[in-house]
Parts: structure tokens; C-alpha cells; sequence
DNA sequence: TAACCTGGTTTTATAATGCAACTACACAAG
DNA sequence: CTTGTGTAGTTGCATTATAAAACCAGGTTA
């Protein structure tokens, strides 16, 4: 077997989202559904991926329940792609992935935007990982105990 | 030119990490390198992944600056991969997904580990945004604007 | 109805990935 | 000093994924 390792099944979290968005477009893909694009051209143009790969790429982040079909808000017949709770979800990877290379890029001068609160206009403070009583953790203050998380439930939208 | 498109020079920051990270492997290889393993043959053995690629992505990073060689700490005459800080710098991104993966996932019992606050053992919080007066911020409450961000003077470690 | 746009599929070429076999060096035992 | 074992790769070849370009079908527009 020769294909691409599937990370499916990983007990690893980390390697079970890898292997959903791990690959060199779905996250880019997400970042411009959050942008508010929505139709297959959109994508095609905004990205510059042939259209063969966008296809692909599109059906499954469908199939993984990242993204959705739904009729064209436009009312024409054709159909739209929007972003699902799931996908939503994603927002969080895509600030890390900007502020690390905010803060270690070799050529930062290339950086074309930066993200920024709406209200005030400021640049937003970086994540930092907190305890639950507020304490700021550094990787060194934290530990991996075997079981799995137990999930918060979720609201119903 | 068929080459997989790569993204370096993209004025998005996402884009521009992805175009590092944004690989099949080199995220993984971060993680266990946050685990504390530093061998060749540690991350083979640990990852599974055939040795010339893994010679490919180690070099690769190194080349990036996320790993650096250095003399092993055993004294042989080996050598070890070890993180930069730039390569520490990866850490939210892991727990990113992470969290990710805890909170949607279709098959959460699939999932063999929780990252818990080293001191007290309780889950950590999720990593949220938040402005810099302290709001928290969803995706709708930010924009992006043009111009790159200001870097913060680092530390000479 | 003809031209055009949208959202694909097909074809074909090239690059990445994976396995297995092989090599080079370090170190340890006999 | 020779043989054996472990580490850290390299090389060769098969298979897959990715890409560019051509093609196409249904919906929309003129």
C-alpha cells in the first residue's frame, strides 16, 4: 500500500484533525468560507487551484461535515457552499496558523493584513492557554492523561 | 509548471505558515519533538512514516528554523533534533487542533488522551480570542487590515 | 436559438509518497 | 582486528496525488 498514510483512527487528536484538514488546501479553503466566499468560482479564482483538485477538496470537506450545500442565496439554480458549525469551529486553527507566523515569519514585511478587533480597530492579543482557575500555561505545565475528553454538550444553534 | 503550488511569498500569514507547517507530517514530527523526542529513530519508530521521507522533513524544518541539530545529549557521537523557539512557537497550533478534534469529532471515543493542566490535572480551558481590553472575540467581531502587523520585540532568550 | 457563464469531468503529465533494499559510520564484544 | 548490532540515513522503483488544459452539460442571458 503506497497511498498517502490515513492518520484515521489516530488515538492523537491532533493527528485525527490533521488527517481531515491536513492536507495543502482545506484549510485555505475554510479561511476563505469564513471570508464569506461561497460559490465554486469564488474559490477557484480567489485560490488559483485547478478546478479538478477544488472539486475534491470540496466534496470532501462536504462529506466530513465542514462544509454545506445549500441553494444559491441568490436564487438562481445553482448551489452554495456554506460553513457548518464544524467548520465554524475551525477559526480558532486558522488565528494560530496567522499569529505564528506573525510572530516567526523570516520576512514578516511580506505579511499582506493583520487581524484586528472590529470594534476598537486593534490588533487582537494572542491565544494563550489557561487552566480553568486563569492561570496561563506554557507547554511545560501540561500533561496528557490517557481517556478520552469528555465533550461539553452543545447548544443547538 | 505542475509542481504542487507552493505558497511561499503569499501576503496571507495563513497562507504563509501552511506553506511550512501545511504538510503530512512536519505538524506531527513538532508534536512528538514537544513529547521530548529528539532521535531519528525515535520519530520513525513513533510516527511510522518511511525514513526517507522523514529524512526530507527533518531537514526541511531544520532548514526553517522550527529544529535545530545538535550533539547528542549522551554523549555519543550522534546527533539530536531539538526545537527552536520558533519551533515551540508551534505549540497553540497543536492545541488548536487538539481542542479541535476534542469538540467535533465524529467518533470522540476514538480519542485516546486529554490535555490537562500539569498542577491541579483538570482539562485546560479552550483557547478563545479576545481584544486587547480583554472581550472575547468571535470570527464576526474581527477584520483584517491591510498592512503588515508590528512585531513585538522578542527576548534573546 | 445562440452565446456565455457556472460548475464541474476527462485526459495526460509530473511531483510526492511509500516500501524495501542497501550503505556508511559508531560502538561493543570476542 | 574482526564480527556483529544499532543508528541514520540513501537509492531504486512502484504507486498516488496533484496540476494544467481541454472538454462538456445544464442554466442564464441576449
Amino acid at each position: 500500500m503506497v497511498k498517502r498514510t490515513s492518520l484515521e483512527g489516530a488515538e492523537c487528536p491532533i493527528a485525527r484533525s490533521l488527517d481531515v484538514l491536513g492536507d495543502w488546501w482545506s484549510l485555505l479553503i475554510i479561511r476563505d468560507a469564513l471570508m464569506g466566499r461561497r460559490r465554486f468560482g469564488e474559490f477557484q479564482k480567489s485560490l488559483g487551484l485547478a478546478k479538478n483538485i477544488l472539486t475534491v477538496r470540496l466534496r470532501a470537506l462536504v462529506d466530513r461535515g465542514i462544509l454545506e450545500l445549500v441553494p444559491a442565496s441568490d436564487g438562481s439554480a445553482y448551489q452554495e457552499y456554506v460553513l457548518t458549525p464544524k467548520g465554524f469551529g475551525v477559526f480558532p486553527i486558522l488565528v494560530a496558523l496567522r499569529q505564528w507566523s506573525e510572530e516567526f515569519d523570516d520576512h514578516p514585511e511580506g505579511i499582506g493584513t493583520t487581524m484586528v478587533d472590529r470594534e476598537k480597530g486593534k490588533p487582537v492579543k494572542k491565544l494563550a492557554l489557561c487552566s480553568q482557575d486563569g492561570r496561563r500555561l506554557s507547554f511545560a505545565d501540561i500533561t496528557l492523561k490517557r481517556g478520552a475528553p469528555k465533550r461539553a454538550k452543545r447548544a443547538v444553534a
